[in-house]
Order: C-alpha cells, then sequence, then structure tokens
DNA sequence: CTAACAAATTGACCTAAATCAATAGTTTTC
DNA sequence: GAAAACTATTGATTTAGGTCAATTTGTTAG
C-alpha cells in the first residue's frame, strides 16, 4: 500500500482534545518513574507535573497531532502503541517511528523553537498517553536546575539514537536494511538469538524501512527459507544473529 | 567508488595527538561565541574551557577519530570542513554528516553512556579544530546550572535536526531523495531560489543519500538538461524550488 | 458465525538504479 | 609542467526491487 489513504480524512474525532483530567489520582502512572526525564524528580514535583497533565485515550487509529501543528504538549505512552509518520505532498505516508509503553515522544518539543510537530502521530490500537503541557516542564526544570542533568543525558541519548536510525538508512539494498533493523530489535543486540516482536504492522515496518510491503514479504521469506528466521505473525525467531550479519555484505 | 579504501591503512598519521597547547590564547575562537553551546558562557568560564582544550590541525584526509573509541572530546570546527563516516563489516564507507566551521561535532558525548564514537571524523581538507575536553564542559554545567538551557535547546535542537535526517532517507528513490537534500541546503528552504555549495564532494553527498556516484551524477545531468538546476563544479544554482518540489512525486 | 474489510503473500512484469567499463576532467606531487 | 592519482561523467548491461494484479490469511463488526 503505498499512497495510504489520507489520515486527514481518515478519522473524524477532534484531535487533541483531553478526555480525563486528573486529579492528583496517580494510578498508573508508575512507569514515569522509570522514564529519565522524570526518575530524579522529587515526588511533590512529579505530582506537580502530573497534576498539570492529562491523560488521553486513543482509539485504534486514532490521531493524536498533526505535522506542523503548534507544540504545546510532549506525550508519556501508558499503555497500547503508536507511531510517528510524515505525508508529503502527493500523500505518501512515511513510518519514522514507533512508540512502546513507557517512551515519550515530542518532548524534543521543550525545548524546540519554533515548537511545532514535526510529523503525524496516531495510535496503532487502543492506547492511553499522558500529555503533559511542556510549559509545566520547562517551570519545573527552571525552578529546579539539579533536573537538567537527566534531562540532558536523555536528549543526547536521543540525539545518537537518530543518528544510528540514519545510519541504517544509508545502507543501499533493501535486504540489509530490514536484517540491520532486525538485529536492532533483539535485546542484547548480535550478542544472542532471540525472539522479537516486530513494534509495527509488517507494511509500516517496510515504509520505516523506505520499501515496499511486497519486497518486505519476499526478503522475510526467503530469510525463512535459508532457515535464517523463524515467522509467527509479528513474532520472529532469530536464532543465529551472526549468520544473518554474515550473510548481509 | 563503492568499497573505499578502508580509512585504517589510507593514513598513517597518529589519532587524537594535540599540535598546539592553547595557552590562553584566544585568538581565532570568537566563532566559538556564536554557537549555542558557548554563547551563553560568561568571559572567564569560557576562558577556563578555552584554556582546557587544544587546537588541532588536521590535514586533507586526516583521519581524527575512530568509531567505538572512547570519547574524551569533544570538538569545534574553526576551518576547514569534516565529515562523519562509518564503515561496516564489509569495508563500505557511509557518509552520514559533514560539518562545517562554526559547528560542533561529538557533542552528544558529553552525556552520552558508554562514551564511545559512534563514527569515524576525517577532515576533507586542511581544517582546524578545537577539541574540547568532555569533562571539562561537564564540570562547568555541574557548577553553573545557568547554562543547562542552552545546552538543552541544543541537544533538542539535534535530535530534530536528526530526525529530519531520518525523514529523507525513507524517500523510496534516488532522484527524490536528492532534490529533497538540495531543497534543505537552500538558505531559505523552498521559499526562493539560490546558489547552493555540496557540502562534500559529490561521490560522498551519493553516500551520504544511499545511491552511487553514477546514479548521483544520471540525476544531477537529468535535472540540469531539465533546467532545473544549473551546475558549477560543486556549486548549483537553483532557480525554482518549488518547481523542483513539484517533480519530486 | 458470517460478511466485510484489511493485511500479507505470491506471481508476472517492468523500471530505476546498481554494476562494469571506458573516458574525461581535476588536483596533487614531484 | 608532466605524471600520477583521484573524481566525475557517460555508456552498456544486469538486477534488485517497484508496480500491478490475484489470492490467501487474518481481523473486525454486525
Amino acid at each position: 500500500m503505498v499512497a495510504m489513504q489520507s489520515t486527514e480524512t481518515r478519522y473524524t474525532k477532534p484531535v487533541l482534545v483531553a478526555t480525563n483530567k486528573l486529579m492528583g489520582d496517580e494510578s498508573g502512572l508508575e512507569p514515569l518513574r522509570n522514564h529519565a526525564l522524570f526518575n530524579t524528580l522529587s515526588d511533590s514535583d512529579l505530582q506537580n507535573l502530573i497534576l498539570q497533565s492529562r491523560r488521553l485515550r486513543l482509539g485504534h487509529h486514532q490521531l493524536l497531532y498533526r505535522q506542523d501543528m503548534p507544540a504545546h504538549h510532549f506525550f508519556f505512552v501508558m499503555s497500547g502503541r503508536l507511531r510517528l509518520y510524515r505525508l508529503d505532498s502527493s500523500g505518501i505516508d512515511r513510518t519514522l517511528d514507533s512508540i512502546a509503553p513507557g517512551d515519550c515522544f515530542a518532548e524534543v518539543m521543550i525545548y524546540a523553537d519554533p515548537a511545532r510537530y514535526a510529523c503525524y502521530a496516531e495510535a496503532l490500537k487502543s492506547s492511553e498517553v499522558l500529555m503533559i503541557p511542556v510549559k509545566a516542564y520547562q517551570d519545573m526544570l527552571n525552578k529546579n536546575p539539579e533536573y537538567a542533568p537527566a534531562a540532558l543525558r536523555h536528549y543526547a541519548q536521543r540525539a545518537v539514537s537518530r543518528f544510528h536510525d540514519l545510519e541504517i538508512m544509508t545502507v543501499q539494498n533493501a535486504r540489509d536494511r530490514l536484517i540491520r533493523y532486525l538485529i536492532d530489535l533483539l535485546p542484547n543486540g548480535a550478542a544472542e538469538g532471540g525472539e522479537v516482536e516486530l513494534p509495527l504492522p509488517k507494511c509500516l515496518v517496510a515504509s520505516r524501512l523506505a520499501m515496499q510491503p511486497e519486497t518486505f514479504s519476499r526478503i522475510l521469506a526467503d530469510l525463512k527459507a535459508n532457515g535464517l528466521v523463524r515467522v509467527n505473525r509479528s513474532k520472529l525467531f532469530i536464532s543465529d544473529p551472526k549468520r544473518l550479519i554474515e550473510i548481509s555484505q
């Protein structure tokens, strides 16, 4: 599916309308504590941030924000899964990232200038996100400079990981890009094999890797035929990642 | 040229050996003041940082650091031009970025963990860089939390720009990737035409855009034939960027 | 449970881009 | 200033992967 129907027209629900205002209710927000942007905060600062945030429920395929929209919030994923993508002038949908529970996204908007979302964000399935006002986090950081190092570490890490994503995309053939993508999904890198779950439907992994779904399917079928991966729906078992790397040359 | 000769063997000069120790001599270091990571520093803090840094002269094609090397320094380019690239197991050289005077690079190493360079860095021509100890900047930031916001803004900006680079690379055909790359080189985006200078030799722009030099050459020849760009060595004149964008679909 | 829809796979075909090869320019170097 | 060494261009050929179309499989809704 090259030119998906534009997301603009697929959904009618309004974007960025909060459903639940949080009244200091922290239930289900423990995962925040495990995120680099929040784990150094004092209880009261975290509480205060949460009080200024809203919990958002998103349905399957629901759009959260649009590219170029003014960005007043960033997001923490509590459950479900989302993807970031861009639409170009010809309506082609290009997937750039997928976001899992425990991750933040659009958090660069805290310091971006101008603060406009660089892409679309939509739920891949029914999801719950915390919608945190950029200004609330900024204010907190201004009042508590001791929180800055954690944020700096997070941003540096983000930049490194985008750099790494870019590196994969300079690989010139589709098969090798896919192999590198799969290796990166393995928890211990190429050290040992294991099962990985594709973070996106196959047609969107294809989009992320700049190839057609048919190409993705054929490459995977070929790897399967050569005993390099075992495929079960979106779960792939990679027994020998080193062998996979060897053939990708 | 797909498989360049490995940089490992091309040069014999030692890596990361400073030639000039700075003795508080700030001559030629004014450009530091224009960089987001330094322009909020007090004179004395900047001076102190410079005292702990070394000025490095690099010859044409000289290697500055290697991928995976422990990273104790980051760099500010005073003159010349450098490129960042990675080598994969089969020795293919993939260009990821080019750095101009006034830019910093490897500055994410200030907060990376583990702090190892993510790529190679080499001078594209005779260049001069300031080699700043990561620890010196860290210490300064710890002592002066008021400097953190500028660093945060810089890192956020860096993450956004890497994201944008990634976006270009999800474009599936070579011609459109090249067109988008050229548009991004224009100072005012697509707003108006102008002359742009390729920041890398053509064969390395090709590498950066995941295509072969021959493909790059042919696409450019075609754009030229259609009156979309005028080419003069590494300088390109784009009269009508909007028309260029239109055909890239 | 079945209809309707969406996602994935597979085949046939074709085109964009890689590869191989030769030539022509450009810089360095001596 | 000529030789050597890159760098870029152009042509011929091949191939990876895109496109179009049909089928299968899986998912959602009634």
